[in-house]
DNA sequence: TTGCAATACAAAATGCATATTTTTTGCTTT
DNA sequence: AAAGCAAAAAATATGCATTTTGTATTGCAA
């Protein structure tokens, strides 16, 4: 095949789309991931798309059973609860660590992105438009920004890990778990807690905004597999 | 009846494998690891050792330069810095909350660990013996009862990691580093504050422990990518 | 004439695709 | 209902094409 000379190659095309799909919860958790099927979906070989699985499988959104197959990694009520109070430990040290050493560059940084991102207030909401799409993708940035003046590379690491892991249960839920809730307010004034170097009140902030998310997730009507079905009540209750 | 008791898929097999020869300092920092190589070493086909490296590329032991194969994970004083002071955090939060969680089952397996790894004293210092090997695991199993208490999975995975990451730092300076200290002391006392239910003095004990390690790796002869070899040093210095 | 550099060619290794083997799962038959 | 058989899917092996790297030769300059 004359194939045009990309300089990506094929295996990390696919796992980028991958993790696009299951982060944006194009993918149910749980759901299996048949080989043929995403050869033909995402137009690769079975050695790329398996190499992009296998990648995944250790970043921890899809898991491996060994002689079955990948599925794509299970959610649940109790997940949640231990991935949000690691990820608000985590962003504390790496917000902390950004204040205390960020530099002018990193402050322009935060600005523009604060900008860009505030411009496009409320995007998310047309779920699987090109809008929202931007939208997710400004908001990680924004929040990449605000923790890129940590000069440690480890924490950032285990910071975007996380981001992925919270990100997935987020889209799960769809545009509508936030309704009434000042989404842009949160983002400002964290921002601006960052920029005026307050640390105390930008944890305080990455806190919050991260609890608020996960009290919503958890009383939506999002469904968990550790939730009891009504045939499962059923079966236990007869 | 005559079916191969190979449960674990070549995939699996070849990745642990290749895991401990990296963690247990067989391969180099930066090494190129070669994939015909590695086929007859290990004694697999290329897609299992393709696939293996693709996994260790997302726990940091292999790095994958795109249309260049894959290196072994460089080391470097600095990330070893930022590693410990990561590690250090996390651990503390596991030890905490496994002290606060732990059950009598737990208590158990903790005076069990202990009293087979430290039966074991000072077999690390044979290095590449059958002996040393069983140390390792044992040291390994020591630390992850400690925090196993922890109820939190987040925190016990990314504490593993860490683990991992420290382990390799730790095998590449020999088993000469920690000559004249009383590791076996140190664990003791170690496992009593945890046993004693004592969250300060476990943390303080298991900080010191890692801190003191780094620094005796940073102090010692060992060669870091971002040491300046006398010959870049003339380079620049010319 | 000699030394250095640049380019081109060859060898080797990576990355992708296809084929084969093994395992699993579901269905049929006894 | 259990056991065996068949179909499907995953795991593994092999083969080919593209890219990279090392080496050698040639050309230019001193």
């Amino acid at each position: 095949m004359d194939r045009a000379p990309q300089h990506k190659s094929q295996t990390a095309r696919i796992g980028d789309l991958l993790r696009e799909l299951i982060v944006g919860a194009r993918y149910a958790p749980g759901q299996k991931l048949r080989i043929d099927d995403l050869c033909s979906e995402l137009e690769g070989s079975s050695s790329a798309v398996r190499e992009a699985l296998s990648r995944l499988t250790a970043e921890g959104l899809v898991v491996a059973l060994p002689q079955k197959g990948f599925v794509v990694a299970p959610i649940s009520r109790h997940d949640l609860i231990d991935l949000t109070e690691v990820r608000v430990h985590i962003e504390q040290r790496c917000l902390e660590q950004s204040i205390r050493a960020g530099d002018i560059e990193w402050e322009g940084r935060i600005l523009s992105i604060r900008h860009r991102f505030l411009a496009l207030s409320g995007a998310y909401k047309k779920a699987g438009s090109p809008e929202a799409r931007r939208w997710h993708q400004l908001h990680q940035q924004f929040h990449d920004e605000l923790t890129s003046g940590c000069a440690n590379r480890w924490w950032r690491r285990l910071r975007r890990q996380l981001y992925m892991q919270s990100e997935r249960y987020r889209r799960l839920s769809g545009p509508f778990a936030d309704y009434d809730r000042d989404v842009d307010g949160e983002h400002r004034t964290l921002a601006d807690a960052v920029l005026a170097r307050d640390v105390k009140q930008a944890t305080a902030l990455i806190t919050n905004h991260l609890r608020t998310t996960t009290d919503i997730l958890l009383a939506s009507s999002m469904e968990f597999s550790d939730d009891e079905t009504p045939s499962s009540q059923a079966a236990t209750a007869g």
